[in-house]
RNA sequence: GCCCGGAUGGUGAAAUCGGCAGACACAGCGGACUUAAAAUCCGCAGACCUUUACCGGUCGUGGGGGUUCAAGUCCCCCUCCGGGCACCA
């Protein structure tokens, strides 16, 4: 390039991420010590930082750029902060879209994931993010799906993973099981348009029930969570405080003696007019089969059920019940009551019977109001409450008391709730309980590309019980080149070779278990992994993980804020309970990004507007891609993503290239100034600087709001800009020059990294940026000679006045005072009071 | 229905503890440089009224009320948008 002879902007130093980042890149993909984490001997406190793992899809999107640029920013700003920080990246790389691809392209699972975890490390390289890729985990690899294999068993040992016959959604397009947590409006997840049915198998489980209480009672203490998350967590887990009481069944026809329904409300109950079952209840199936007409009924009531569940309608179902012509006697008061099968009641919660009060519950009053049922009033205002609210259904517990319930009359309902769940165990027909919305967690998947389950049947010695694997054999090779066109069942059972073994008990014939396990047994403990990847004899060593844990923050997407966070608060505890670990809680902190938006909604394929980050950085470099991503808004809101504003993050970087090219070659060697005879305009330039690095720091240690963190070094190098004349005159001192220039750079290794990089290296820096000492604010340096104060009169701005900026309260009266504008506004008024917040504004209040 | 968020210029946003609303950017407009364009640099920029111009004024943070010398910020009521949960007894 020619023509370009003035000064110092030739086109050869012209910001060029493009020639830039691959060097440094280079640069740090040849030296695996840059980001390794530290062993526990070292002396400094340490640091993990954790990003959720990607699926690797072969692509990475925007919301993993967002994710992951956050991460490394905080990483890389706690290295300089003198932590020991551990910052692993991995691979979530079973489940089902490897298996799709393979069926589409031919191409074998595990090939076809390989591939695109290469793919998608060497993007992560091109972003420059600070992983220690020396600890890396990926999830369909026996190394470490191995370990899933080993705490299957030690929870078989423990009696958390067992066998039942369940209900399950099936999706007819995966041909297989899904979670409760996988189905989403009655759909499956992956299939948004197909309808997830409902079909009994038996399946494996793992007894999160088990530790209910505790999930619950943790989220207290998670106060470095979203409450978002925490609310979300404690709705999903559901506890219900009640009582379960027995009803006898008139004419009780054989097992059909009684009827326990759960209630939280026990103390209306002598407001209960009748008894309603699930459809599915025992006790409906028992009345089905002694009356046909009734069996029709039932099933048409279920029928109208199961359709709602697969609709998501469940909600808005239209009740209907019927009477089935029997009666339960409440053993409150010995009344007989009709029993009703209805399709709102619930075979798989509480006890799927309830007593229905229609005059104390909304949809029990619903119920009765259709089919005329009895409403009888039990629950009336507490004297001195007015009466409107008394209106039925009154379904107030608070400043409410019993009436019409015999001997518990007049007492308040939640005293009585306590004082007759007491009784109802005293006489031994019911007893307080505790209820959850929260099931066990089914992981039996019928699919090939999982972690196989390490169980055996043998019908010889064991006709009955699953046989464990011995820990010995482990892993279980999941076998390749399997067929998985078929749909239907298990691709692992069509594998003779994998099916058939010798029985670990008594050595003769024996099948293996063919289901895997659900991709969420993966991410449940991978971040443990981390500490110790290469561990062939355990998962993890005990020391190692109770040197990094608990994780110090934990970054991802508020979509995982149930299934995945809840699953792995789960396995945290159980392996606390093997011994394994001494923390109660995966994560002490938990940080959720917004989503990245495009043209007003959400980035994806099917709406066509997907911004690709190898295009962006292509045309703009990571430096500007990732800055832009943490500039762009707050990390915790969504972000619109508008490539203009890249290319303006591009021109700043420029700037900061071209400035620091012109007067940053002087070196970093020397960090001081504190000359007193420092010029104005060194002095401003020093001023900018530690006002910076104050709000940056400030930034990074409180609330992440790296959007004004970018901002301000904007400012800073604004100020730079404006003082171009006076470092080219000679005005500023070298010291003053360098020093701005050093700290800079310093501030924007977090959020630039190859360009600080490459900047430091300009400057004759000492060692590698990333580990040089975070700069320090220097308040005295930081600190205003001036301030402008605002002059309110009446609230209203009148004029802004310079003062000294340690003027006390007098001082700034007088100067406002003094001021032009403010006299001419108190010209004929009378002040009656004078308002002076030092260092704020004044507000003089006039008549 | 319940529980969380959110609503500020043409756009993304800032105002962290009740103290100058719109920092910093994007887009736009004007200018410098250039044969020209790109790039770069400088400047303008909430709306409205007044004014040749300067100056000046009024309104303004989804809507309505309130507290206060002072409200985007606190309190009460309402609207809209996003997310989660939902006959869970």
């Amino acid at each position: 390039m020619n023509g370009n002879a003035a000064g110092e902007g030739s086109q050869g130093q012209r910001y060029n991420p493009a020639e830039i980042e691959p060097r440094w890149q280079a640069v740090w993909d040849a030296d695996a010590s840059l980001y390794a984490a530290e062993g526990h001997e070292t002396g400094k406190p340490k640091y993990y930082c954790l990003e959720m793992l990607p699926y690797p899809s072969g692509q990475l999107h925007m919301g993993h750029v967002r994710n992951y640029s956050i991460g490394d920013a905080l990483a890389r700003y706690m290295w300089m902060r003198g932590y020991n920080v551990l910052h692993p990246m991995g691979w979530d790389a079973f489940g089902l879209p490897a298996e799709n691809a393979a069926l589409k392209n031919q191409t074998p699972p595990k090939e076809w994931t390989l591939k695109n975890i290469a793919a998608m490390k060497t993007q992560m390289r091109r972003m420059g993010l600070s992983y220690d890729w020396a600890n890396e985990v990926t999830t369909c690899l026996p190394e470490y799906y191995r370990w899933n294999q080993w705490f299957f068993l030690k929870m078989f040992e423990k009696g958390l993973a067992f066998r039942k016959k369940s209900k399950v959604n099936w999706c007819p397009e995966c041909a297989t099981v899904l979670a409760n947590e996988q189905v989403i409006g009655g759909c499956c997840w992956r299939h948004e348009d197909t309808i997830v049915e409902q079909r009994d198998l038996t399946q494996w489980f793992f007894r999160i029930t088990q530790y209910g209480d505790e999930l619950l009672a943790g989220l207290d203490k998670l106060e470095g969570w979203p409450e978002k998350v925490r609310t979300m967590q404690r709705n999903w887990i559901g506890r219900s405080e009640g009582t379960l009481v027995d009803f006898a069944v008139e004419a009780a026809v054989g097992d059909a003696a009684k009827i326990t329904v759960f209630t939280t409300r026990v103390d209306t109950i002598f407001g209960a007019t009748s008894v309603q079952l699930a459809p599915e209840h025992p006790v409906s199936k028992a009345f089905a089969l002694e009356d046909d007409a009734l069996r029709v009924q039932i099933e048409g009531l279920l029928a109208e059920q199961q359709k709602a569940k697969e609709t998501d309608a469940l909600g808005a179902i239209e009740k209907h019940g019927v009477n089935t012509g029997r009666f339960a006697v409440n053993p409150f008061n010995g009344e007989r009551v009709p029993i009703w099968v209805a399709n709102y009641i619930l075979a798989d919660y509480g006890t799927g019977a309830i007593m229905s009060v229609p005059a104390h519950d909304e949809r029990d009053f619903e119920f009765a109001q259709k089919y005329g049922l009895e409403v009888r009033r039990v629950i009336v205002p507490a004297s001195g409450t007015n009466a409107e609210g008394s209106e039925l259904p009154y379904t107030a517990e608070e400043e409410a008391v019993l009436t019409g319930s015999g001997e518990w009359n007049g007492l308040g309902c939640v005293a009585a709730q306590a004082k007759m769940a007491a009784f109802a165990k005293e006489k031994g027909f019911g007893t307080a309980t505790v209820t959850y919305r929260l099931k066990d967690w089914g992981v039996s998947r019928q699919r090939y590309w999982g972690t196989p389950i390490p169980m055996v049947y043998c019908d010889n010695c064991s006709p009955d019980e699953p046989l464990p694997v011995p820990e010995s054999e482990l892993p279980i090779l999941l076998p390749e080149n399997v067929d998985i066109t078929q749909t239907n069942g298990s691709p692992l059972g069509r594998v003779a070779e994998f099916v058939n073994v010798t029985c670990p008990k008594c050595g003769g014939k024996a099948r293996r278990e063919t289901d895997t396990m659900d991709t969420f047994v993966d991410s449940s403990w991978y971040f443990y992994r981390y500490t110790d990847a290469k561990n062939s004899d355990a998962p993890f060593d005990s020391d190692k993980a109770n040197y990094w844990f608990p994780i110090d923050q934990y970054i991802g997407g508020v979509e995982h804020a149930i299934l995945h966070l809840i699953y792995s608060r789960f396995w945290t505890k159980v392996m606390r309970d093997l011994g394994l670990i001494k923390n109660d809680e995966p994560a002490e902190r938990l940080f959720t990004q917004g989503m990245v938006i495009k043209d007003g909604s959400k980035m994806s394929k099917s709406k066509g507007n997907v911004v690709s980050p190898d295009d962006m950085i292509a045309r703009y470099g990571a430096d500007a891609t990732r800055m832009y991503a943490l500039f762009a808004a707050p990390p915790d809101r969504d972000l619109e993503w508008l490539e203009e504003g890249v290319g303006g993050i591009s021109k700043f970087l420029s700037r900061v290239h071209r400035l620091v090219m012109k007067f940053g070659a002087a070196g970093t060697a020397v960090a001081e100034t504190q000359d007193k005879a420092e010029s104005a305009a060194g002095q401003a330039l020093l001023r900018k600087l530690h006002q910076t690095i104050a709000k940056i720091t400030q930034d990074f240690d409180g609330r992440w709001h790296f959007n004004t963190s970018i901002s301000s070094i904007m400012i800073l190098v604004n100020e730079i800009a404006a003082h171009e004349a006076a470092m080219d005159a000679g005005e500023v001192s070298d010291g003053a020059i360098r020093e701005v220039f050093r700290g800079l750079t310093l501030l924007l290794a977090p959020f630039a990294p190859f360009l600080a990089a490459e900047l430091w290296q300009v400057m004759g820096g000492e060692g590698v940026v990333f580990r040089t000492a975070w700069p320090e604010a220097n308040a005295e340096l930081a600190r205003e000679n001036e301030i402008e104060i605002p002059v309110q009169v009446n609230g209203k701005l009148a004029n802004v006045v310079k003062v000294p900026a340690e003027s006390d309260e007098a001082a700034v009266k007088a100067a406002a005072l003094a001021d032009e504008k403010v006299a001419t506004r108190l010209e004929g008024k009378n002040i009656v009071k004078v308002i002076v917040v030092p260092g704020k504004l004044v507000n003089f209040v006039v008549r």
